[in-house]
RNA sequence: GGCGAGUUGGCGGAGUGGUUACGCGCCGGAUUGCAAAUCCGUGUAUGGGGGUUCGAUUCCCCCACUCGCCUCCA
């Protein structure tokens, strides 16, 4: 069997993976806040951990695999959007849960076993909150309850924080009804005009942290294999699920891990320097789903990406080249791949040794291999995608070109290559672009295909 | 201020204690009336300084720089 190499945040090295339960391999990933479309920086860890969660499925099978991830839908940016819109905060959820799904379908991401929404499991949340103040790991307060980070000495690990260190930095708001300035709130009292549900503290809505700390132990147990997301999370929020989790007595997750940021032409993607875009902005401009999802794998996932017009337009070549390769094999795709493709992939998920992997398959005509190591990498579905695909003319458009390439073939047998090259130069125009080959020239349809000028030029010469 | 990641050729981007993958670009060539496409081929790199070693790009230390996080953020 194929051994998995992970790096672990936790011990900061590259480990065997191990998984607790070979026929039940389990898998949590910190999913979105819905409040909006999702943007190209939401996309790389769906990205990273779907290509992780089909490595896993080969690995162990697809049946013994569970892969969660959740939908942050209580959030105080929803509220604002709601406040905002005079929109029900339902809707917007809903929406933007379907907008998201959508989207990520579009750069091939599978959808996880379990997509839980946190407003579904406020009952967990309570009785687990419950359950840390009766270990006096939490306390409420002025109607919130408050993790005591001081009752969990190994707090800092997965950082590498001590909160010695974190204090010294103090950018903390210190609010009145902390007892230490590092705690954190697991429930928070609700207005009339917010969202709430009745508790032991009143009426009121969870903080951020514990809704994955709740929903894992549900959905996966109380511990598990995997947990993922952006590095980003890495501090505070998967301190505090270790935190909560572990003084609730829960074991959590064995393996850590986190991918890097995405930046936009070497910076920091944001609103103020003009360089944020969502998923959907691509995929409306004609950037294929497939183009994204290359030009994500061709960084490894703990190293910052920098997504850049140059790459996707060296992505976009790449894959129209290896598409129009494999649409000549037919190789059937039940499951088997290529050693060097899998060995690469199982190597931290080593996505940019696999695309030159892929790029030596290709040039050697191995179109077979190629074929299915892209269908593992999920960049390939078994149907070539449209964008890539030679364009067919009409009948009438077909007679009209042959008639036009056949008269340059006139031209250039009287040595008239001034009419030919007017013709072959019309023809481009016109969006048709000329191979010449050894026998009758082969002609494509390119993208700004215009049959009024090749009527015109069919007429005029 | 604290924590973390990183610094490889023109660009992107891996691996490796001992001939530095691969892609794009560039250059040369084949082919072509010219193009396009295709094919063949050449060249160019491990931030700086120490240390360990027979030998370091790879391991260790220091420095410089870059990026990220520490505040909602994937």
């Amino acid at each position: 069997m194929t051994t998995i190499k992970l790096h672990n945040t936790m011990t900061r090295r590259k480990e065997a993976f191990v998984p607790i339960d070979p026929q039940d391999v389990r898998m949590y990933v910190c999913g979105p806040t819905v409040y909006d479309r999702a943007h190209l920086g939401n996309a790389r860890p769906v990205i990273v951990f779907d290509v992780l969660y089909r490595l896993l499925r080969h690995v162990y099978g697809a049946n013994h695999v569970n892969y969660v991830r959740n939908f942050t839908d209580v959030d105080d940016k929803i509220n604002a959007k709601s406040a905002q819109t005079g929109r029900e905060i339902g809707d917007i959820t809903d929406e933007t849960v379907s907008w998201f799904l959508e989207d990520m379908a579009q750069v091939g991401a599978l959808e996880p076993n379990a997509m839980p929404r946190a407003t579904q499991y406020i009952v967990q949340m309570v009785a687990m909150i419950e359950d840390l103040i009766a270990r006096g790991h939490a306390y409420a307060a002025q109607g919130h309850v408050l993790f005591s980070v001081d009752s969990y000495a190994q707090y800092g690990a997965l950082s590498g924080r001590s909160v010695d260190d974190m204090i010294a930095g103090a950018r903390v708001e210190v609010a009145p009804y902390k007892r230490d300035p590092m705690d954190f709130v697991l429930w928070k009292p609700s207005d009339e005009a917010t969202p709430g549900w009745e508790s032991p503290w009143g009426r009121g809505r969870p903080g951020w942290h514990i809704e994955c700390s709740a929903m894992a132990a549900e959905l996966l147990g109380t511990q598990f294999d995997i947990h993922g997301g952006g590095n980003d999370l890495q501090f505070p929020h998967h301190e505090n699920e270790i935190a909560q989790s572990r003084c609730a007595g829960h074991g959590f997750a064995n393996v850590w891990l986190h991918n890097e940021m995405l930046q936009v032409e070497g910076k920091k993607m944001s609103k103020s320097l003009g360089n944020f875009f969502t998923v959907r902005d691509l995929l409306d401009q004609g950037v294929p789903g497939e183009v994204i999802r290359f030009v994500m794998l061709s960084t490894h996932y703990r190293k910052p990406m920098d997504w850049t017009e140059k790459k996707r337009v060296e992505a976009e070549q790449t894959l129209k080249k290896w598409f129009r390769q494999i649409g000549l094999s037919t190789a059937t795709l039940d499951g088997s791949v290529h050693r060097g493709t899998i060995e690469a992939i199982a190597d931290d998920l080593n996505t940019p040794e696999v695309i030159s992997n892929l790029h030596a398959l290709s040039n050697a005509g191995d179109f077979s291999q190629l074929r299915k190591s892209l269908y593992l990498l999920g960049l390939f579905d078994g149907q070539i995608p449209k964008w890539a695909r030679v364009e067919g003319f009409s009948d009438a458009e077909t007679g009209l070109i042959r008639d036009l390439l056949n008269r340059r073939e006139i031209a250039r047998g009287d040595r008239d290559f001034a009419k030919a090259d007017l013709l072959r130069d019309g023809l481009l125009d016109a969006g048709v672009g000329i191979k010449d080959t050894a026998t009758e020239p082969e002609f494509e349809r390119l993208s700004n295909f215009d049959i009024n000028k090749l009527d015109g030029l069919w007429g005029s010469s």
